[in-house]
RNA sequence: CGGGGCAUGGCGCAGCCUGGUAGCGCAUCUGCUUUGGGAGCAGAGGGUCGGGAGUUCGAAUCUCUCUGCCCCGACCA
């Protein structure tokens, strides 16, 4: 492709309405261009990257035994309100009525859609296991689509599905996704990690993700070097600290005016935030329930709804409930002479003389102990994991690191196949509700992440398996040397001829234009060509990671780029 | 959906407070000069100032209203 050609439309500054680097460098490089708010078009420099990632994808997934088809984005309401998710779904489904009043919905995932078309090709125990894909346009109608591409409405999804006779084969179908997925990433050259998940809404049993590693990823993902542990933070288990030490101090009111926050109360009381606890009033199945973390830790939202007394989902008392469940305002809350249960996490429960709010206004209390001062039964696990605390796996420490989920992995089980009667024959002629498992690649996150990943101040750097081009060629003043622009052209065409995707940057600007465009689109290899240093034999190439270019001669330049 | 902000040529912005009919940089087009890190000069094209209503002799500017977009929160590939 000749530049002069490609339409290359780059932008110096950074459009107004993108956030991260991804979305920024994708606009100026002119990638993608937004047509309404979570809905882009992929001009043909982006479009040339998603169909590389698309390319890898298919191709590992053909691998692993996988069969493509390709399902409607347009979905019957009936498919939906069999397996329930018509009314659970909520908003995030955008829905629709065709001229007949019928309603649709354009799918955001397609469970219904697939279960239906294995309940009616697969008839015996025989055709199992077998396991279905394909790479299609999906909608989410995303409260707040942002960052691009990154969390569009409209993206590209690779969901895969496998139909399974018993546990054990989805056991394996699981695993053999799960290694397609390791291959794929590891050969688009992104690093990544498998991490244990919540299964949320999808429901079922096992669930991983597949997090690209880049500090701006939304989720935290907490890892142990010393292991293969990785989970994401919500989900790591805190452990159980020993019996608290023994009570030194005894107990006091201390007068803290004005204080609101943990931050003041520290500050005020001269202790530490690992000193304190804080006590969170949340809605419960019967009133009310006080939840005691140390001051230092964040409350996890997941963990303290799976409490058996605490209302699911998570939800912070309002300050009257408060008031009137406690007798104190939101701010004074402790455990000492609560009237209403209280849930102490393992870290807070290993505390001994700590401070704590009084129930009063502007009072604290010091030196307080469980036992002595508020009986303490079970500690549970109600908060975060941070950098430092113990691995589950007992390993070592953990580390926490920030993530951008592009794949995902469940073990479904009989969820979808029971609600829509998806089931075959087993060996004795009797029907059998067949195993599901789904697997989902984000095709379109995948390509603002190994932004997010590959970058620096000047653009994109491409994982080569990725990049829209391997090469540019950018010639120097060719109107003004023949041996130049011939050279040019001649490099050109036999880099063509030998299969490489090679651009050549033939358009009348000067050079800094020229580099500063190819740093932008990220091209991995450049090789300049000028006059003088031709006259001696060469061209210059250089890595987009290189700091300095090299004097190479043809095919020199030519073994580089892996010609042979 | 709750909270905050923005809307002026393709992009980034000024002008608005204190009303007088729109300007700067980038990009685009023409010409000349230039040519190893986003060139210079001269000229040109391009804007119902997001939509509607109101106040006024007169509205980008003041008022009301609608719409769109962006940012912060809970969800997800």
């Amino acid at each position: 492709m000749k530049v002069s050609a490609l339409n290359l439309n780059t932008l110096k500054e950074d459009p107004a309405e993108a956030e991260v680097i991804s979305h920024k460098l994708m606009l100026r490089a002119g990638m993608i261009r937004r047509l309404t708010s979570g809905i882009f078009t992929w001009m043909p420099l982006g479009l040339r990257v998603l169909r590389n990632v698309e390319r890898i994808v298919r191709e590992e997934m053909n691998r692993a035994g996988a069969l493509e088809l390709l399902m409607p984005s347009a979905q019957p309401a009936e498919l939906w309100q069999e397996s329930g998710r018509w009314d659970q779904y909520g908003p995030l489904l955008l829905r629709m009525k065709d001229r007949h009043e019928r309603d649709y919905c354009v799918g955001p995932t397609h469970e219904e859609v697939m279960t239906d078309v294995a309940r009616r090709e697969l008839r015996s125990y025989k055709d199992l296991p077998v396991c279905y894909y394909q790479i299609q346009t999906k909608f989410r109608d995303e409260i707040r689509p942002r960052f691009g591409v990154m969390r569009s409405r409209e993206f590209i999804m690779k969901d895969a599905y496998s139909f399974n006779a018993d546990e054990a084969s989805l056991q394996q179908s699981y695993d053999a996704m799960a290694e397609a997925y390791t291959r794929a990433f590891t050969r688009m050259g992104l690093h990544f990690r498998k991490v244990d998940a919540d299964s949320g809404e999808i429901g079922g049993a096992r669930s991983q993700e597949f997090h690209v590693l880049a500090d701006s990823g939304e989720d935290a993902i907490a890892y142990c070097e010393a292991d293969d542990y990785a989970a994401n933070v919500e989900m790591t288990p805190t452990p159980v600290i020993g019996p608290a030490p023994a009570a030194t101090a005894t107990l006091q009111r201390v007068d803290t005016p004005g204080v609101k926050t943990m931050q003041q109360a520290s500050e005020a009381l001269d202790l530490p935030l690992e000193r304190l606890v804080k006590t969170l009033v949340v809605a419960g199945i019967d009133g009310p329930v006080a939840l005691v973390l140390r001051g230092d830790h964040e409350l996890n939202a997941v963990k303290a709804a799976k409490q058996p007394l605490v209302a699911s989902p998570l939800r912070m008392a309002e300050p009257a409930e408060i008031v009137a469940a406690t007798g104190a305002t939101p701010g004074s809350v402790g455990p000492v002479g609560l009237e209403i249960p209280v849930l102490v996490d393992h870290a807070a429960g290993a505390l001994a003389d700590f401070a704590c709010g009084a129930n009063s206004k502007h009072v604290h209390l010091t030196g307080v102990n469980w036992q002595r001062d508020v009986a303490l039964a079970d500690t549970v696990d109600l908060r975060n994991v941070v950098a430092g605390d113990p691995s589950p796996t007992g390993s070592g420490p953990l580390a926490i690191a920030r993530g951008i989920e592009v794949g995902h992995i469940f073990q479904l089980g009989t969820k979808y196949s029971e609600a829509m009667d998806a089931a075959v024959q087993d060996e004795h002629g009797q029907a059998m509700v067949m195993q599901m498992g789904c697997y989902g690649i984000g095709i379109t996150r995948v390509v603002a992440a190994a932004i997010e990943q590959n970058h620096d101040e000047r653009g994109i750097i491409w994982p080569e398996p990725l990049a829209p081009w391997q090469v540019v060629i950018i010639p120097i003043n060719a109107h003004r040397s023949e041996a130049v622009a011939q050279e040019a052209e001649s490099l050109y065409a036999a880099l063509l001829d030998a299969g490489i995707e090679v651009l050549l940057d033939d358009r009348d600007a000067r050079p800094g234009a020229k580099f500063a465009d190819a740093e932008l689109i990220g091209i991995p290899h450049r090789v300049v060509i000028g006059d003088r240093a031709l006259k001696q034999g060469h061209l210059e190439y250089q890595h987009r990671r290189d700091q300095e270019a090299s004097a190479l001669n043809r095919d020199e330049v030519l073994k580089r780029l892996g010609v042979a």
